[in-house]
DNA sequence: GCATATATATGACAACAACATATATAATAA
DNA sequence: TTATTATATATGTTGTTGTCATATATATGC
């Protein structure tokens, strides 16, 4: 999200990144349409991913949660350009979607704590 | 914040953790008070960490803190019990909790974009 | 023929959380 | 008196992860 890298911001701090929210972000993404690496890496910035993900982050990704059963994939031949890897979620990468928006709605309210409390203090 | 460790929680997603969270919440915390790691592992909890933070993660990222000229110490001998370093938060830091208040509210925006997407296509 | 866009993949490195452990001091309980 | 607990700081080790660089291959446009 931020600190460095692809995602630079101005200030020192390095932080929060936040790193994993790539992980949920993909699978709803693959939720709402199966799709390739190439193509994530793309759409990915609607969450946020300013510059595009990186490839690797996303391929290694993609790789891992196959591996977990959150998602599975089929080689898609005869298409234009290089072969590409479809992606599309499994019922337990679902299930993970799910539970994820839970603890994204924590992370929302432990950070709105944080601003209100700043604002309090100093802001 | 979540993902294992003392900051469990039941499902396998294991993100997101925005790990360098702590940091911005020990400068504030610094900033109301000067305080020593072993109390600022107490008062982190107000900040979601559950069970109180880990004490490596605490001492080491004061250290670096320090390092990087955010916060500055004092020993504090004298006292009840072992000696205790007593941390402030330098002027350049302050500045520092500004800046990651900013990033802060982007990532809620950005949290916040993900849940309302997911309510539109799952939830 | 050559550069570019598309597409996947891996190697290397640094940062960091997580976990375990070592250390010392004071107060308290047995 | 001895053992235990609370206080307090510190470090070693490991696994995960983001970041950056790079390798490979295919199709399209110039």
């Amino acid at each position: 999200m931020c600190g460095g890298g692809q995602n630079k911001h101005q200030c020192g701090c390095q932080g929060p990144r936040m790193e994993r929210f790539i992980r949920p972000c993909m699978l709803l993404l693959l939720y709402e349409k199966p799709a390739h690496g190439y193509e994530l890496m793309e759409s990915l910035k609607e969450f946020g991913f300013e510059d595009g993900a990186d490839p690797g982050l996303v391929y290694r990704n993609l790789r891992k949660m196959e591996k977990e059963g959150w998602v599975e994939s089929e080689w898609e031949t005869g298409g234009a350009g290089p072969a590409k890897r479809l992606y599309r979620v499994t019922e337990e990468g679902i299930e993970l979607i799910h539970e994820w928006s839970q603890h994204i709605r924590g992370n929302i309210e432990k950070l709105s704590y944080f601003l209100e409390r700043y604002h309090n203090s100093i802001g």
